[in-house]
RNA sequence: GGCUUUGUAGCUCAGCGGUAGAGCGCCGCUCUCAUGAGGCGGAGGUCGGGAGGUCAGCACUCCCCAAAGCCA
């Protein structure tokens, strides 16, 4: 049996959870359900990074302890990712236990690497990294509009610079995905590299340094460790999930750090674009969230992933919007798949079915649609598949089973239904879960290509509602 | 200033050497098995601008313009 690593980042828990955090882990989800589909061994790691100043500082102003700040909001980002039907191996929390211990066993096993000495220089505690007088517009950083501290502190680095010529030889494979941000990368990493101040000192929320415990260590090099310690003995990953904020983390850092204590590398990263909201970059500090339960709540868990399946996910930034959640439903889950179902299910149960071999499933593109899934292509992925449903609803329209009463014909639809059920349970779950109890087949991939064991069927509830735009 | 990416129908995007494609929106026709759904047809683009090589370019090369990102 194949294993299938797949993580996503592990979100910051001083705010809640936006539809920005949702699009990566929906994607992840997908993605992952499509190789347990598939019948491989998956482990999906999501969870929440929850050291740092910055959290201490949220925690202070809400005026709960740091742990009580965490716990509370930790669980927000879980109740939203079981609310969309994210299902996940493990939620882990930079605060558990086994995570803290795993850090610091890390820093012991790289402490060859790592040395004291003092860091001078520019901090924001935004972005909860050092930064440079280059990265600022007008004294500010312009991600956070705020001025960074000037610190001047003894701290330990990590001899990142070591790693420079591996890592220029990494990038020259396709572990950096999509190859667009090769180069970005790689430039960068020619310029050279400092070692990487990996403690702080002002500040005690977080993983005490092994033998110097007056020094935390900095919530990067803590937060990344998180998908070996989450690993379950899966490592190495086959694919982290990260936004383009994060790509220097993960694309350099990560692997120095896997080098240095002799782990293997993660076979790829996928660095994936923004999602605004009706072209609105989402952001904390400008708050403008768009929360994802309310949205599911509101358009249903299905319609909104499937909205948001249906961005192309490349290194691009995409758009949500009610309206184009409210279009994709109506247009297709309702229109075209739900009626299509609606259709067959009645004149079935008028009419009954008979198997036969199902000449109209030779035009689903199953390998195209496998190959897209397992690039990362939701969106061509889904397209395929509703072209098509658009062939099942011009068969039906053209073999007219209503006036012919050809039961065979509806076998073929039945049948044809399975296939695109089952193809699109990564996608949308929930209702793919209903129709699979109502035709009574297996949701496994094999299935597809197993004729449809039905003698009858009664007519179909109303799987997809539309949703009425001009009251949204 | 350097590097990267992007610029194709109203909108979202595909195409990437052989004289423009899809979905949605819009207009018309049509059916009734179905969620006033479906099916058929139509209007709509000098493929950011200019130049160059090619029998032939939206696709290749160069320059310019615009947007986004990374770096200095």
């Amino acid at each position: 049996m194949k294993k299938f690593y797949i993580t996503t980042a592990i979100d910051y828990v001083n705010a809640e959870p936006h539809i920005g955090h949702a699009y990566q882990k929906i994607v992840a989800d997908a993605i992952s359900r499509w190789h347990s589909l598939k019948g491989d061994k998956v482990w999906f790691l999501t969870g929440t990074d929850e050291h740092g100043q910055k959290i201490a500082k949220s925690a202070k102003q809400a005026n709960l302890s740091e742990k009580a700040f965490v716990d509370k909001m930790s669980k927000k980002f879980k109740q939203a990712w079981d609310f969309l039907e994210i299902r996940y191996s493990k939620f882990i929390r930079t605060t558990d236990r086994e995570h803290i211990r795993f850090v610091q066993d890390f820093i012991k096993k790289i402490r060859k690497e790592i040395y004291k000495g003092t860091y001078e220089g520019l901090y924001c505690e935004g972005c909860e990294a050092f930064v440079t007088e280059k990265d600022l517009v007008n004294g500010e950083c312009p991600y956070h509009r705020k001025k960074p501290e000037k610190i001047k502190e003894e701290c330990y680095f990590f001899k990142l610079s070591k790693y420079q010529s591996q890592l220029l030889k990494l990038y020259e494979t396709d572990f950096i995905l999509p190859k667009e941000k090769r180069n970005e990368i790689k430039n960068r990493v020619k310029e050279g590299l400092k070692d990487l101040c990996i403690t702080r000192t002002n500040f005690s929320w977080g993983v005490p340094f092994p033998g110097d415990e007056g020094h935390i260590v900095y919530v990067w090099f803590d937060a990344l460790l998180n998908y070996l310690s989450g690993a379950n003995g899966n490592w190495p990953a086959d694919i982290h999930l990260l936004g383009k904020d994060n790509a220097w983390f993960h694309a350099v850092i990560w692997p120095a750090m896997l080098l240095s204590a002799g782990y293997e590398l993660p076979k790829h990263i996928f660095i994936h674009g923004f999602l605004s909201y009706q072209g609105q970059k989402i952001s904390k500090s400008l708050g403008n969230c768009i929360y994802p339960l309310e949205l599911a709540k509101r358009y249903g868990v299905d319609s909104v992933r499937f909205a948001i399946l249906r961005i192309p996910f490349n290194g691009d930034d995409g758009d949500i919007s009610p309206e184009v959640i409210i279009e994709r439903n109506n247009n297709e889950l309702a229109n075209k798949l739900g009626n299509l179902i609606s259709r067959t299910t009645t004149l079935i149960e008028k009419y009954g079915l008979e198997k036969t071999p199902n000449i109209l499933l030779k035009k689903l593109p199953l390998k195209q649609i496998q190959s897209h899934l397992d690039n990362y292509e939701t969106d061509k992925a889904l397209e395929k598949i509703f072209i098509f449903i658009d062939i099942c609803n011009e068969f039906i329209q053209s073999k007219k089973p209503w006036e012919t009463r050809d039961t065979k014909v509806l076998y073929q639809l039945a049948d044809s239904i399975k296939a695109i059920t089952i193809l699109l349970s990564p996608f949308i779950p929930e209702t793919t879960e209903k129709i699979a109890k109502h035709f009574q087949f297996p949701i496994k991939l094999d299935e597809i290509n197993k004729p449809l064991k039905l003698t009858k069927l009664k007519k179909s509830e109303i799987l997809f509602k539309k949703i009425d735009g001009t009251k949204a």
